[in-house]
DNA sequence: CTTTGCACCTGTTGGC
DNA sequence: TGCCAACAGGTGCAAA
């Protein structure tokens, strides 16, 4: 499952492939996703140019002339490149076959993802239009982020993985950054200084840099678009560590839950 | 309008 | 060893 490093790094693993590319057909075994499958994909596709891959948050945009292919890896969720003439394993669901017979193929098992097909402006889509920022990219600020805080009593864990406050933050980065920042995810959002929310912002910024450079996370079931996996989860300091010696103090790692999500954090370091 | 918890689905894990 | 409940990377949306 893909957080923001592993979709990027899907994205820069799969553009090679696929831009400027011709579609030539469209296979879809499973349709039933988070949503139906649009029609459009099989129907307008074929014979459309790939002209460019874009991220927005978690999302994945195949841009052509008549419109936009949204994907989303949902938590199983994955791309490959493979030749079209490979038989499909188990759970992959959909095919795109490109001149030349490659194909980027979508796997994945919990069908929590999403293909929809955006005829018009990409940034009006339903999905898209309510988007915060970028986490990686000059307009997410402190300057932006903290005003947003103002009398927000959630714990600032569900705050930054709020789609609405920053995009691209989840489950695993979240608990990762506020060790970072030495920051208890309980905390509610309004009770941190603007000095800390600065650090914050500065250690999402890096959190999720690592992760992209060192090829993303891969957990379970995880697989780059090449077939090879990332290395990241190597490098991460309480997520999945319940109990185990802090790497600061050596206090053991609590887990807690909050909104639902397994949050992990060292009760030594952060507060 | 804001906040909370559910729902979607399959595969893996851990406790008894 | 076998069974079954609990849990897993996301997030839109209905309900409160």
């Amino acid at each position: 499952m893909p957080e923001l490093p592993e979709v990027e790094t899907t994205k820069r693993g799969i553009a090679p492939h696929i831009e400027g590319k011709r579609v030539s057909r469209v296979h879809v075994r499973q349709g039933k996703l988070r949503w139906p499958v649009s029609p459009e994909i099989e129907q307008q596709l074929p014979g459309l140019i790939i002209h460019r891959v874009k991220r927005r948050a978690k999302y994945l945009l195949l841009e052509t002339d008549q419109g936009t292919l949204i994907i989303h890896l949902g938590m199983s969720g994955s791309l490959r490149i493979v030749d079209a003439a490979v038989e499909p394993e188990k759970h992959e669901h959909i095919d795109i076959v490109l001149d030349g017979n490659s194909c980027l193929r979508y796997k994945d098992p919990r069908r929590f993802g999403c293909f929809l097909w955006s005829a018009g402006a990409i940034e009006e889509h339903k999905l898209i239009q309510h988007l915060g920022p970028e986490p990686l990219s000059d307009v997410f600020t402190i300057d932006d982020f903290y005003p947003k805080a103002r009398n927000k009593k959630t714990p600032i864990k569900s705050f930054i993985m709020d789609g609405k406050v920053v995009v691209g933050v989840g489950n695993i980065y979240a608990s990762e950054a506020l060790f970072r920042s030495g920051i208890h995810p309980n905390r509610p959002a309004t009770h941190i200084s603007k000095a800390r929310m600065t650090q914050l912002v500065s250690d999402i910024k890096t959190i999720l840099s690592q992760a992209i450079e060192q090829g993303g996370t891969t957990l379970k079931d995880f697989v780059n678009s090449d077939g090879k996996p990332g290395y990241f989860q190597q490098t991460l300091n309480v997520y999945g560590r319940a109990k185990k010696p802090c790497s600061t103090c050596d206090t053991p790692i609590k887990q807690v839950t909050i909104g639902q999500r397994s949050t992990f954090y060292c009760p030594h370091c952060q507060h």
